[in-house]
RNA sequence: GACCCCAUCGUCUAGCGGUUAGGACACCACCCUUUCACGGUGGCGGCACGGGUUCGAUUCCCGUUGGGGUCGCCA
């Protein structure tokens, strides 16, 4: 039988990182398998779900590039959908349920009680074999001895999720339950439900959870959370996702990047760890700089110029191979476009902010006749090269029997208003001769006059 | 509290009875260097603890401790 997998959010706020890892593994191991990658929103709880939520799901898993075979095209519920299953929307699935819980009604394996159906639990603990924590046998809690039985519909009519999980993943066909450890306590629950619907359970790979830097529990608050902000701070969804599928799962080689379909070929859920791993983001940060620098140039252009839009820079206003040059600066340098604005931003303002730090150690009176001769020196160029710009630099400070660095740190200050950047002369190139004067002058203005000597 | 899962450097992990316990990130030092980074070289750093089993345990078993999860008319 054709393995059918499906990630099945609740639209309650943005897409968790958790979250985006538990879609990836189904991802893979539907690509993998060869089989069917199901999408559907369990958007049971009115109250709290709402069709943003469920477009910031969507949203989210496109750009991670986890395409579905099967789901919703849009937020909208009763919007369009792909797949012969559907609707993929719980919240339109209701008549499904409320059958389902005739039948058990039926049958007397459920009951009403103070205007909610109950379902009648067995009693004796439920044995199962999950794929990646192996043989699970759970005793019944003191709370559930008292009572195992729990509720499948509210008394207000609206079914459980209990319920509607199981009801969907019958009818849907779901041949492999693949989702976080957190559901593995349910899991009874789920087999004895689908017992009572008279079919074999699913097979259940309960994956191990992602948890803070500081092994707490990752809730939707803490910062790093959402997928939003890896989205918004300029991440490669490439680098998010070779680094979320090593959490918890191991390809077993000494190696640290894998390209999707390398991660296709190998992902099985026989390698998922059975411990909780915790999020680093320094590791994440440096695998996103390692993708930075060996992405396509185009593209790296592209995300680019959007780094600096979202900042409010209009490299659109600038001419392309301008724009290019310029980022061809960075590439090696920052480790997300995030950082760019801030780390290049001068290439693309007219009035140069400066680091207030910077211009007090640097625009002193001692180094403004420094920036004259740097500014005289350059004036008289023609060619504005590297290399050259380089040379003339450290010509000079051998004139002047100073070192290079001396003249480098107030005229890196000058020309982009801040101590770190891309290389100097690079960036000076790029800026052009007109604009490096230009700054230099407008440096010099800021520049206290030297001080008389007593 | 009850129940379930888990346990190798700070972090992610390799290891599946005999290894100088390997790699990556982070950190430190040095080199490269106009800054920051990249890159290179080297270093620091780990089998949670206690019992077993065994000629021999990081590895298998039990317990303790610790961490996480679940116990809802949330999902």
């Amino acid at each position: 039988m054709s393995v059918r997998v499906r990630f099945a959010p609740s639209p309650t706020g943005h897409l968790h990182i958790g979250g985006a890892r538990t879609a990836l593994f189904n991802w893979l191991y539907a690509r993998h398998t060869g089989g069917k990658f199901i999408l559907r929103i369990e958007d049971t709880d009115v109250a709290r779900n709402t069709q943003e939520a469920t477009e910031m799901i969507l949203e989210g898993l496109r750009w991670l590039g986890l395409g579905w075979d099967e789901g919703p095209l849009t937020g909208e519920a009763t919007g369009p959908s792909t797949g012969d299953r559907g609707p993929y929307f719980q919240s339109q699935r209701r008549e499904n349920y409320l059958r389902r819980v005739e039948a058990l009604l039926s049958r007397d394996m459920a009951y009403e009680r103070d205007g909610a159906i109950r379902f009648r639990m067995r009693r004796e603990p439920i044995v199962f074999h999950d794929l990646i924590v192996g043989e699970v046998r759970r005793e019944l809690t003191d709370r559930e001895a008292e009572d195992p039985d729990f509720v499948i519909v509210r008394s207000d009519g609206k079914p459980v999720f209990h319920l509607t999980n199981v009801a969907d993943d019958l009818e849907m066909g779901v041949t492999h339950v693949i989702r976080g450890e957190d559901h593995l306590s349910n899991t009874p629950k789920h087999i004895a439900l689908f017992e009572a619907f008279g079919v074999q359970p699913p097979k259940y790979a309960h994956i191990p959870l992602i948890l803070n830097a500081d092994g707490t529990k990752m809730s939707k608050r803490d910062r790093g959370a959402s997928l939003k902000m890896y989205m918004e701070e300029g991440y490669a969804p490439e680098a998010l996702v070779n680094y979320l599928v090593l959490l918890g799962w191991s390809p077993k080689e000494d190696r640290q990047f894998f390209s999707l379909d390398e991660l296709i070929e190998r992902f099985d859920l026989s390698e998922v760890l059975r411990h909780n791993a915790r999020f680093d983001l320094a590791k994440l940060q440096w695998m996103n700089g390692q993708y930075l620098s060996r992405m396509e140039e185009d593209r790296f252009v592209e995300l680019g110029v959007h780094a600096f839009a979202r900042a409010g820079l209009d490299p659109g206003r600038y001419p392309p191979g301008y724009v290019k040059a310029a980022l061809r600066t960075c590439r090696n340098k920052i480790k997300t476009f995030g950082e760019l604005p801030e780390y290049a931003g001068f290439y693309f303002k007219e009035r140069l902010d400066y680091d207030p730090e910077a211009e007090e150690k640097f625009f002193t009176p001692e180094n403004r006749e420094l920036l004259e001769r740097l500014r005289e020196t350059y004036a008289n160029l023609d060619e504005w090269t590297p290399g050259y710009l380089e040379a003339q630099l450290k010509n000079l400070a051998g004139l002047l029997n100073i070192k290079p660095a001396a003249l480098v740190h107030p005229l890196r200050l000058a020309c982009t208003g801040r101590r770190v950047g891309p290389s100097l002369y690079h960036l000076m190139e790029v800026l052009g001769k007109e604009t490096v004067l230009r700054r230099i002058d407008e440096a010099l203005a800021r520049i206290p006059p030297q001080t008389p000597t007593a």
